[in-house]
DNA sequence: ACTAAATAACTGACCGGTCAGTTACTTACA
DNA sequence: TGTAAGTAACTGACCGGTCAGTTATTTAGT
């Protein structure tokens, strides 16, 4: 690996006072990036090649080498620059709350929703999933830097729902599918087979409908009792 | 398209009267797309070569050529094999049921779950959707021949559901999302990240936990009005 | 002997990665 | 201010390898 993107540039001078000179590199990682996201998303990634990443970022081939060491390390770099703040953003809302998962759940969907909205932020996951089997190490960083982290404080939050009596006694771990997984067959439905509802994406409509029937379903069963 | 596949030899002698062994053919498609459906499965569409397909399939990448044009149509064939029995599966089971639809969707889900133990029949799904991006071809025949046909039914099921007031007043084309969603992602995570609760898979507990909170959540809100 | 089945050798295109050379900028010095 | 020296940034032709698809030939069943 040599660089994959570090924005440490700043216009004044710094101590070693032998800013030698710069030139006009720097930004040059993050648009390779960007160019590749493009491109990988619209065609795949082996049906891309490194020269077309390079066209559309706007210098040559061999310019991508110097800052990428391989192709993958592209995926690679993808990734980690839009991972950092979707796992954040994930534990961030959940933090260490208590009570009632319930409106955490709602902001939660909500936030994914929207951003489901636009493909710039979900193309990355979206790519993973489906090259990770001719790249697993991609997809083994996209589970150490998000699920990993993000997965385990989703559990806790719905089994310290669990034990608050503000829930149904559900299994956690499992509930988080019934959480998440609607959101992404909409997804897939959407980007694989071009399947819509009727009016558009109409992502705001089903997290609606979703956290209707998601929010009766864990509604504690005290009635019963 | 030379062949695709058909499974239309009997050991018992047809009307041709000729029992005699056919030097070795018939069956030689099929085997084929047995081989090729375990590599694409394991390494991918576009990293898995002709010849390794032939190679496994116990012949030479030319004889591939007798029975299929090309490489895609490969593909093609598998998603063909696999995609009437599962699509007739699901109408079966729906037909044109009226009432309660929660023991039909219990059912449905459960034998889903159920042949998500089985590779070889998950396979298919899960190729189609990852190289869906690299043959738009490919995931439209599965549209076609598979979820054109079991969507609407679904729908409809669902629909009829709420007008005979068995089920809460949903949208019955966003709630299939909620209906299917959870085990698709299963699926996804346990298949691309190897997350795994801790006993194996648990397709059983997980369609347990699933529908318990998805029927709740389905229950008519009599109560409120 | 005839023919369908099967093959192995071949071809041509493609692509990831390399590297010798060029360009454009910075600095040093007059 | 001008210019020579120095170098990071960049280029694009090229190499080695791979692979889908073709074809000339061999093999085996009748």
């Amino acid at each position: 690996m040599k660089c994959e993107s570090q924005k440490t540039s700043s216009p004044i001078a710094e101590k070693p006072r032998k800013p030698k000179f710069r030139r006009r590199a720097e930004a040059r990682p993050d648009e390779v990036l960007d160019a590749a996201l493009e491109l990988f998303t619209k065609r795949g990634f082996s049906r891309t090649t490194v020269d077309q990443v390079a066209k559309r970022a706007g210098l040559s081939k061999g310019s991508v080498y110097l800052y990428f060491p391989s192709k993958k390390a592209l995926l690679a770099g993808l990734v980690r620059r839009a991972v950092v703040p979707v796992a954040n953003m994930a534990l961030g809302v959940i933090a260490d709350y208590r009570g009632d998962p319930r409106p955490v759940i709602r902001q939660l969907v909500g936030m994914l929703a929207s951003n489901m909205n636009d493909p710039k932020v979900f193309a990355v996951p979206k790519l993973v999933i489906r090259e990770a089997v001719g790249a697993p190490e991609i997809a083994q960083m996209y589970r150490e830097e998000v699920l990993d982290r993000a997965l385990p404080a989703m559990t806790r939050l719905i089994a310290q729902g669990v034990e608050g009596g503000h829930i149904r006694k559900v299994d956690p771990e499992l509930t988080i599918r019934s959480i998440l997984g609607p959101l992404m067959m909409h997804l897939v439905m959407a980007e694989v087979f071009s399947i819509k509802p009727e009016g558009g994406l109409a992502l705001d409509r089903l997290a609606d409908n979703h956290l209707t029937i998601l929010f009766a379903g864990l509604e504690p069963e005290e009635a019963r009792l």
